[in-house]
RNA sequence: GCGGACGUGGUGGAACUGGUAGACACACAGGACUUAAAAUCCUGUGGGGGAAACCCCGUCCGGGUUCGAGUCCCGGCGUCCGCACCA
């Protein structure tokens, strides 16, 4: 049979016009199907589609066609995370605007995903550095300063002393600015933050109603927000040279049960305390400023020695009548947690326990581990942490840890200082503000003015937008908005003054905190439409990667409840299901001179790797994700212009589970595109010697017809089953072998064979397209119409499997002789227990199994197994 | 250090709530078709023994529960991920 190869280039653009024309992915609220809204995380234009927008867009289409042919009305939108970073740096070192760059890469973009054929509402497109997105964006922060939301907080921030300009942590390199070269300074700024911290609870709360989210990420966001109880105690300074407005130090403690075993007081170099000591003193001035200058990187402070200085205050033990505790500044406290001051014990923590050690401060220990003898019972090298009854404690002695916290925490609350209790109890969080403000051009500028007689004032709404200037340049350093000539400076709306606009832009991620919203309406004149987010939202499937699991998420779930005390959403989490996807792996390679070499300039030649045009041996490298640095990237565009579209979405769906990372091969591909080709050609000779599409369904089928029947039905619910559980890989699978099973039978088939079996090779043809059109999308139309159809299979409901089918007569099942497996029997379905086992014992390798032994019990499990033990 | 996940052939991975381990694919080998190649199709493929029937071993290692463990429990080892002087 001379069967022409599929065309795949040709004929995707074809169906992709088809579906065009005919608008089916057009996404409309008055529809009477359930609704259901996937997304996947929209991309950063950053000029050209990767790997992994492939997989990320394939898996979220997979899942928006099949929803559509289960029936229902599928919000499936595309839009761009326009701005950020890397199109302002784009501009600062080759020129050119940063709004024309990134509109241009979303043309390029906006080509390359339309021709994967993905099932998206394209009307509903936006990118968020759209006037009009960012536009609605000022509106919701003035609603959330309206609401309390919005605060002004000093924080430390990285000043590029050379670039003029606020570095991000990615951006400083061994302390010094990623382009400059400079030594980076250490600035405190005022900045606009989001009070993210006033739904701490809430947001872990509702952690817990994420059903469908990963356990993962509930867990890192857990972590993030990091909640623990304690008590906050106050300590009464007394001796020493008290600086003026500091008479007490307020402390965070989770333990306060080893309060009696305190032999210190700690504060970071950073706390107001310590600023007003060194003011006097030249020795803590100097200390301060050796610890601004180490290293703040992950492993200098690990490798910090724990270093303090005596300040010559203090404090009044709260529990011990005349103990006073000597107070230091240490480098290990930080002023960013709890009060940024602690008190030490020394033998029930670790870094207590090395501070006491270096200081030669007293190591008392107050909890005695089970089984030990309190006298003699001492700390060495480690801080004993677990649990134990209390000695050396006072009123505490012989109470467990859990007791003592309470009955300190209870003694403390009826103590007072200065007409305020000395201990409260406190749960604090890890988790901080949110600060949005960015020292950038490419970014939703923040709708304030600062004004010398009014203070800061809002832009009135009607002022809206606070429009970026196009006219600015890039090749000074600096802000380019802070210098423009004539953009920032603005009558004041509350005196009419002269005054300066906010030059700072929004954090990229407050961007993404709404963007699933704004689809749900697009082009209303309001950031949201409650009647269209009513209807849509929540996203009832999110796919992204694993990176956004804190931040991206976090602040989304935040926004959300922003908006909805500010009356612009009804729910408070976004994102019903979550799915993270893993990463698009390949090898790497280098050459004789240990340059990287991209996949494409490398062959096989004999079994081994070679270099294609030289022919040199290639050493090829560890697995690792794709990065431009190490060359192992594959470009998309490459693999749908060889192979097409289908190829490229069937090969990321193959054999991976989804949430793992997925490498990506030469081999594999080609061998994807060979299997799509097979499909084809068994799809030609089935519409040869199948059925006629007019032919009625047989009153019976033979045994042949009726295992064809059977395997393709149980495919169809195996399929179903399979991408339900977004278990793509095992969905795959499932086709592949409905294709072996096909194959096998068109082979003994004859042409034009009105039969029950010509009748089974139709069907299941058809069934097998059907349930691969949603990976498959393109083929499958085709061979869809090569069946004889005139409909387009992204319009056709999804099949349902006949189970009567899967109720064979028969069962076959294992029989074991003392757990191994001896032989098989094959018996009537609803055989009786008895039956099945004397029907076991008669077969011949059971009986040599048993040996002649005596058959001490038999369990029969029917329908599933027979174990003899003998 | 804390928290979590994982460990199955040469490779990616299947195996639902404990019930025939290795589905399906990749790779490899052999064969058919062909003047030849490509494409396609067929066969084989965890290790060992055997002509075969079949037998022994086998899901990181060591124990345990059970008629039966890849799956459950305890103890190790290893890999990966997140967080980290968090008081």
């Amino acid at each position: 049979m001379a069967a022409e190869r599929y065309d795949a280039l040709k004929r995707e653009k074809h169906w992709q016009t088809a579906w065009e024309e005919r608008g089916i992915f057009r996404a409309f609220e008055d529809d009477p199907r359930p609704k259901y809204y996937v997304l996947e995380m929209f991309p950063y234009p950053s000029g050209r589609i990767h790997m992994g927008h492939v997989r990320n867009y394939t898996m979220g289409d997979v899942i928006a066609r099949y929803m559509r042919a289960k029936g229902h009305n599928v919000l499936h939108p595309m839009g761009w995370d326009g701005f950020g970073l890397p199109a302002e740096n784009a501009a600062i070192e080759r020129g050119g605007h940063p709004a024309k760059s990134t509109y241009d890469n979303i043309a390029v973009m906006r080509d390359q995903l339309k021709g994967l054929g993905l099932s998206l509402d394209w009307t509903r497109e936006f990118a968020t550095c759209d006037l009009d997105y960012y536009h609605q964006q000022q509106r919701l922060f003035l609603d959330l300063l309206k609401a309390g939301l919005v605060d002004r907080k000093t924080r430390k921030v990285n000043w590029d002393p050379i670039d003029r300009t606020v570095l991000a942590n990615e951006q400083v390199i061994d302390g010094r600015g990623w382009r400059s070269g400079a030594l980076v300074e250490q600035r405190e700024q005022p900045e606009w933050v989001f009070k993210i911290t006033d739904y701490a609870e809430d947001l872990l709360q509702a952690l817990g109603g994420l059903e469908h989210w990963p356990e993962k990420v509930r867990l890192m966001q857990a972590n993030w927000i990091g909640r623990s109880e304690g008590l906050l105690v106050r300590f009464a300074i007394e001796g020493g040279a008290v600086p003026k407005d500091h008479d007490l130090i307020e402390v965070f403690t989770t333990r306060p049960d080893t309060l009696f075993g305190a032999s210190f007081l700690a504060i970071a170099p950073d706390h107001p305390l310590a600023k007003a000591i060194a003011e006097e003193n030249l020795d803590a001035a100097a200390f301060i400023d050796a610890c601004h200058h180490h290293g703040t990187s992950a492993a200098a402070l690990e490798t910090q020695e724990k270093k303090g200085l005596d300040t010559g205050l203090r404090v009044l033990h709260p529990l011990i009548e005349g103990a006073e505790l000597p107070v230091f500044i240490a480098n290990f406290v930080v002023m960013e947690y709890g009060t940024g001051a602690i008190f030490g014990c020394p033998a029930h923590d670790q870094r207590d326990l090395e501070f006491a050690r270096a200081e030669g401060l007293p190591v008392i220990p107050v909890v005695l581990p089970p089984g030990e003898d309190p006298k003699c019972f001492t700390i060495g090298e480690e801080a004993y942490t677990g649990d134990g009854t209390m000695i050396n404690s006072g009123f505490l002695d012989g109470l467990t840890v859990a007791a003592a916290k309470d009955a300190v925490a209870d003694h403390l609350a009826k103590t007072k200082l200065k007409g305020r209790p000395v201990g409260e109890r406190h749960t604090q969080y890890r988790l901080r503000d949110w600060g949005i403000s960015r020292q950038r051009y490419w970014g939703c500028p923040i709708p304030m003015i600062h004004c010398s007689s009014c203070g800061i004032v809002p832009v009135p709404e009607s002022d809206l937008p606070v429009k970026l200037p196009g006219d600015v340049s890039f090749d000074r350093p600096g802000h380019p908005l802070d210098r423009h000539p004539t953009w920032k400076h603005v009558t004041c709306p509350r005196c009419g003054g002269a005054a300066t606009r906010e030059t700072d832009t929004m954090d990229t991620f407050v961007d993404s905190s709404w963007y699933f919203a704004r689809f749900c309406s697009p082009k209303s004149g309001e950031p949201t439409d409650l009647k269209a987010t009513g209807y849509w939202l929540p996203v009832d499937q999110y796919i992204g990667g694993v990176e956004h699991a804190i931040l991206h998420l976090l602040y989304a779930r935040f926004f959300t409840r922003a908006m909805l005390k500010t009356g612009h959403v009804a729910i408070d989490e976004p994102f019903r299901g979550l799915f993270t996807q893993g990463m698009v792996t390949h090898e790497t390679y280098k050459d004789v001179h240990g340059k990287w070499l991209l996949p494409e300039e490398v062959t096989r030649k004999d079994g081994r790797q070679v270099h294609a045009k030289t022919g040199e041996p290639v050493t090829v490298g560890a697995v690792e994700s794709m990065s431009k640095s190490k060359k192992n990237v594959v470009d998309p565009e490459s693999i749908i212009g060889a192979y097409g579209a289908d190829t490229a979405r069937w090969f990321m769906l193959s054999d991976t589970p989804p949430e793992r990372d997925i490498e990506w091969s030469a081999a594999g591909a080609e061998g994807a595109h060979r299997f799509l080709q097979r499909v084809w050609r068994l799809v030609g000779e089935a519409a040869v010697k199948g059925a006629a599409l007019s032919a009625a369904k047989p009153s019976s089928f033979g045994p042949e017809a009726e295992a064809l029947r059977r395997a393709a039905h149980r495919s169809v619910a195996a399929v179903t089953g399979a991408i339900e559980k977004l278990r793509f890989n095992t969905a795959v699978a499932q086709i592949y072998e409905l294709a072996n099973v096909l194959s096998a039978c068109l082979q003994n088939a004859e042409p034009h064979v009105q039969s029950d079996t010509a009748y089974a090779v139709r069907e299941a043809a058809e069934l097998l397209v059907r349930i691969a059109a949603p990976m498959v999308p393109h083929l499958a139309e085709e061979a869809w119409a090569r069946l004889g159809h005139e409909t387009l299979i992204a319009e056709e409901p999804w099949p349902a499997p006949e189970t009567a089918l899967f109720l064979e007569e028969t069962v076959t099942i294992a029989v074991q002789v003392n757990g191994k497996r001896r032989d098989e029997l094959t018996i009537a379905r609803d055989a009786a227990k008895e039956d099945i086992e004397a029907a076991a014992l008669k077969l011949d390798n059971v009986v040599r199994a048993i040996g002649g032994r005596k058959i001490k019990k038999v369990v029969v499990v029917p329908q599933r197994i027979v174990n003899v033990v003998a």
